[in-house]
DNA sequence: GGACACATGTAACGGGTTACATGATTTC
DNA sequence: GAAATCATGTAACCCGTTACATGTGTCC
């Protein structure tokens, strides 16, 4: 029936419509929201995809009247909830991570030394970004604001990963930054330096072992 | 003369060919061991890129024989070096973060107590592969066994990076999935537990700020 | 003799991004 | 009257993935 198998952005949308209807552009807005930091997609996408669950059966969609405007809402059916926990049931492939300022400072002794200050920074930066943003979603729960308070335990896991993750990120980069501040040139490596931080980074145990 | 603007992918292959010339094969298990975590592309990919960058003037090829086995190996031009520190000194983009794991958590409320719990695990599994991989890299250098005694100082700054995010990670899932397996199920929230874990997470600021 | 590493691709497909486009309603 | 938000897309492009294909040399 339905024309294309279903991608992982189908059933993160199916997810989300499992929770309660939502309009396409309220969608879009919760995508950003709840998926920004750990599962990206341009907003544009977004609309295809609901009118895609509603070919396969997954979903319904209905003409609302918003004040004068019409909007057309979206919301799941009961094939949609048993093919959501279909999906949850089977296995969970890698994370995948795309870091261009990794790249920069992988490089980083064939550029300037800011070239590497820029990169730590963006990486600072964006851990700040996501920090901030679960920081603000986890306050909202404790001051019972969130909007889905059925949803609090999960919400509770998330935010702590994401606030650890990026506090430990955080901490790296202003390390990382002040040490390079100290580099004479990024050419030029500070073998002392680097060794000290190697064997703090990882332990007894890498620095001994067999390889 | 390049018949296509050249991608991330294309700058991480020069970037590669900056620091030493390699055969196809040998680019693919670099890319493997240095990009695997950060920047991952499937191997077959790879055979096409530094033709790519030959076409390009950036690099160049030569035939060469391994025993009785020819292969064809890459080596960075001039005007290759110049095109890799334009790169560097650009604007760095944002990380970006696909992880199913953290969708299969969202919605974990959806599903069973298991689903959660192997969501978290793969999670965990992930970060001990990512740390592990680089206390073996940074194991390596300490021990002077080190492929690019010169690399020393940017290594070791991408290896703590990932050991510390990996470390963080882990601890994470390990606490979490503690937690969740006293969970009743995954779609009745403790609500107590919660809220101590959300306060714990985002500290004092988070729960008191205005929104 | 078999397994494994070396070595190098091609073809088809597709999900996703970028850029563009349009217009109504609300708020200041 | 302007700006911001609401609201909904389309078209073109393409980078990357999956799956397939093929053969050699070396080691045990």
């Amino acid at each position: 029936m339905s024309s294309r198998r279903l991608t992982t952005t189908s059933y993160a949308i199916l997810g989300l419509l499992a929770t309660r209807p939502w309009s396409t552009y309220e969608l879009a807005n919760q995508l950003r929201r709840a998926l920004h930091f750990f599962w990206p997609r341009a907003e544009s996408n977004l609309y295809a995809e609901p009118k895609r669950l509603v070919a396969a059966g997954l979903a319904e969609s209905r003409e609302e009247w918003n004040g004068d405007r019409k909007r057309t809402v979206y919301s799941i059916t009961d094939r949609g909830r048993s093919s959501l926990e279909e999906w949850l049931a089977t296995d969970v492939p890698p994370v995948r991570v795309e870091s261009e300022a990794y790249l920069r400072i992988l490089f980083g002794n064939m550029g300037s030394k800011d070239d590497v200050l820029r990169a730590l920074r963006r990486i600072e930066d964006d851990a700040v970004a996501m920090s901030r943003h679960y920081v603000q979603l986890g306050g909202e729960y404790t001051r019972g604001d969130g909007p889905f308070p059925d949803r609090i335990h999960v919400n509770a896991l998330l935010v702590s990963l994401a606030v650890a993750q990026g506090k430990a990120t955080q901490a790296w980069a202003r390390a990382a930054r002040a040490d390079v501040e100290r580099w004479e040139d990024a050419a030029i490596p500070d073998v002392d330096w680097a060794v000290k931080r190697l064997l703090d980074a990882i332990g007894e145990d890498g620095a001994t072992a067999a390889p």
